[in-house]
DNA sequence: AATTTCATCAACCGCCCGCTC
DNA sequence: GGAGCGGGCGGTTGATGAAAT
């Protein structure tokens, strides 16, 4: 049996919203609060889907929305959450005020993402031919400059959603890096060292026959990412961002997560869902975080 | 001035997940 | 346990105005 639609189409408005429907919106939450969407076309006489309602208002017209460009400042966080996140428009929006994922995201793909492309190296200077639906009268051909997340997507499989991620394939062409190296030391060919006293990655084994495969590491990423034993360092990025975020109650908001960090020793801190396949990401990706300034080596 | 191309962004679409029954 | 619902999310589309030709 297939989903039953979000809402019958037939006698909806569809396109613009008109000045009338807003007001009938926010008074309609005004008076009755936000949620129940699907409810609010049929108690607000509006001819509209829940969903278009739902996303009117929290793109367009809930009150602590900002209006304007984005800020050089929002502009540089949003670069870095991205490159933290990825294309986690929602999680990067909760960390801007008053703008919207929606907003983050038309923001990234028309603006940013050619900022950041122009910035990489030729990797990201893909350009499709493609057929333009607005010229196809024409029968003409233009270039169309592919999204980034559709170049990325070009190069390896990328896990957007929040996942427990634990297990990644490192190609093997890269594992002979210093964050490799660094970690494990020889034991890539002998068999991952995982003594707690050396390694910044103390809970991750890897697996490989001979330095030309693949590397496969496994790891917990509740241990690796245990926020009350391991604060990152002041210096990091990530600090920044956890702090900007509001540390702990957001993560633990944002993933559902228990965290303890009253000085006990359970970690209980969880991930959203859980995957058993292991994430790709992509070269440029991986090149960028394995440069040796992203790592707090632990003395 | 007219036409074409480009950039922007609100809105839509389809998928996914958690919850309830 | 599974079906269905409600809500959330990210990707894509299309209308519109600006800029270029």
């Amino acid at each position: 049996m297939g989903r039953s639609p979000c809402c019958v189409n037939e006698g909806l408005n569809r396109g613009a919203w008109t000045a009338i429907e807003d007001q009938v919106l926010i008074d309609y939450i005004n008076t009755h609060g936000e949620g129940k969407w699907r409810r609010i076309p049929k108690e607000a006489g509006l001819k509209r889907c829940g969903k278009s309602c739902r996303l009117r208002w929290l793109n367009y017209l809930r009150p602590d929305i900002k209006r304007g460009n984005i800020t050089q400042e929002e502009e540089d966080l949003i670069i870095r959450l991205h490159k933290l996140l990825g294309n986690r428009w929602s999680l990067i929006a909760g960390r801007i005020p008053g703008r919207t994922d929606n907003e983050i995201k038309n923001y990234w793909n028309t603006t940013l993402g050619k900022k950041v492309n122009n910035g990489q190296d030729d990797v990201h200077q893909v350009h499709l031919t493609v057929e333009n639906k607005n010229t196809k009268k024409k029968k003409k051909k233009k270039y169309k400059t592919k999204s980034l997340t559709t170049v990325l997507d070009s190069i390896a499989a990328i896990r957007t959603r929040a996942v427990r991620c634990n297990r990644v394939v490192v190609t093997s062409h890269l594992v002979p890096h210093p964050f490799v190296k660094n970690v494990h030391g020889t034991a890539l060919e002998e068999g991952i060292n995982n003594s707690e006293e050396d390694n910044t990655i103390t809970t991750a084994t890897a697996t490989t026959t001979s330095p030309s495969e693949n590397l496969v590491l496994e790891f917990d990423v509740g241990k690796l990412f245990n926020v009350s034993e391991n604060i990152p360092d002041s210096s990091d990025d990530y600090w920044e961002l956890y702090q900007f975020g509001g540390g702990d109650k957001v993560l633990e908001d944002q993933y559902g997560g228990n965290i303890n960090n009253g000085g006990g020793s359970s970690n209980n801190y969880k991930w959203s869902s859980a995957s058993s396949e292991p994430i790709l990401f992509s070269e440029e990706m991986l090149k960028d975080w394995m440069r040796e300034d992203c790592f707090h080596h632990q003395s």
